[in-house]
DNA sequence: AGATAATTTCAACACTTGTTGAATTGTGCT
DNA sequence: AGCACAATTCAACAAGTGTTGAAATTATCT
């Protein structure tokens, strides 16, 4: 777990993370980013280098902790599955809960880093330079998985259905609050249990549907 | 269909349009925008007013006849259901089907809109400002066809999978070909044909997951 | 053709941007 | 204490920002 320290190097970080998720790495300057964190302009240079290296070291930062929480979650489940393959949901839920957990700590960080996630993995310019280098080797893991849960499915398949898993997922770490007042107050972006316990099944059903029901 | 005229200010506003869905509202410059359309920085000024003027112009600009495309598509849809409601699968068709359309134009204008309609629809600053005058009438109507189809459903349900469905519709709008590394190139991105082809069973069985499914 | 209005350019404004080098303060070590 | 080094601030830079008013050009209409 990523502490809190309190030092400047830190709040400079903690700042550009909650910055660079509301208003995306333009709408933030170097001059909010410092007073947001009550700190001198020169000193967010001076630790990380250029603006575009501050972005990412915040995008750095969680990145090991969240990839190791994901990928042991799989492999539990793939444990508790035994010779089997696990479920298709069992795969999703290690895929997901993980991020709920994550969202649901006190520290808003986790918030924010993942709302920032969500910013960069749906634009057309950053995905496509940052995305890979970070989740590609995980997400491989879990793909694999799933293709081994549901053997008759071709290959394809299985890709398009992640990402549809994917972009739901994106907009629900984004937390834009849409929800909220389309449904008038019925759901909230903030209740993440609801919307991964929505999720989860949803999910499944729609893989099972595409990829062909074997029993997994 | 809005027309393709090349007068400055229609290559004002598709500049801004490409530059906008690519680089976020803040990415963008006024000169960079001038300087794409080959018009000169106060033409933009002149024509729109301020910068936030001219991404309003932009963001209205295609959103009539996008709406009036995916109604037309429901109403038609209900009509051949006569007397009987929709099935999901074909109410979300008509909510899909439309946006296929008008990325498959030969205009890439089209394209571009709906990559900056996504880049809003993702942001956490920008959703809550831009997406609800323009399309939540459109979207009411189709939760409202929905509950009909699925009439056991609690409401909150329906709003979760919706949810499940904008989101991954948002990132294939996005087009940000991270499907396209991902699947090392057996998924393409711009093959939207394929995209909603596999978005639409997948997104109408997880309704039929959470929602309960009646004969619908 | 000539008058009127719409369009387009030019030049400039006040302000903000990221970045840096020098100066200052703080910390840890012996 | 004194020294070395990290952390932090200050001041300033050249470049880029949105916006505007006046001038110049083009279109429109009688």
């Amino acid at each position: 777990m990523t502490q809190c320290k309190n030092t400047k190097r830190d709040r400079i970080l903690n700042t550009a993370e909650e910055l660079f998720a509301l208003h995306g790495y333009d709408g933030v300057t170097m001059r909010k980013i410092a007073s947001g964190a009550s700190v001198d302009v020169a000193l967010a240079s001076y630790h990380f280098g250029k603006k575009l290296d501050l972005f990412n070291a915040v995008f750095d930062r969680r990145a090991e902790s969240l990839n190791g929480a994901r990928l042991t979650a799989l492999r539990l489940c793939q444990k508790d599955a035994g010779k089997r393959e696990p479920t298709v949901e069992k795969i999703i839920e290690a895929f997901l809960r993980p991020l709920e957990l994550a969202q649901e700590t006190a520290d808003p960080g986790w918030k924010n880093y993942l709302s920032l996630i969500a910013y960069v993995n749906n634009s057309p310019y950053w995905g496509p330079l940052m995305m890979s280098k970070i989740f590609d080797e995980l997400v491989g893991e879990f793909i694999a998985a799933l293709k081994r849960a549901l053997p008759q499915a071709r290959e394809e398949d299985i890709y398009w259905c992640y990402h549809n898993l994917s972009g739901a997922l994106t907009l629900t770490l984004a937390q834009t609050g849409r929800i909220d007042k389309l449904s008038g107050g019925k759901c909230l972006s903030s209740d993440f249990r609801a919307a991964y316990d929505h999720m989860i099944p949803f999910m499944a059903a729609g893989f099972r549907q595409v990829c062909g029901s074997g029993q997994n």
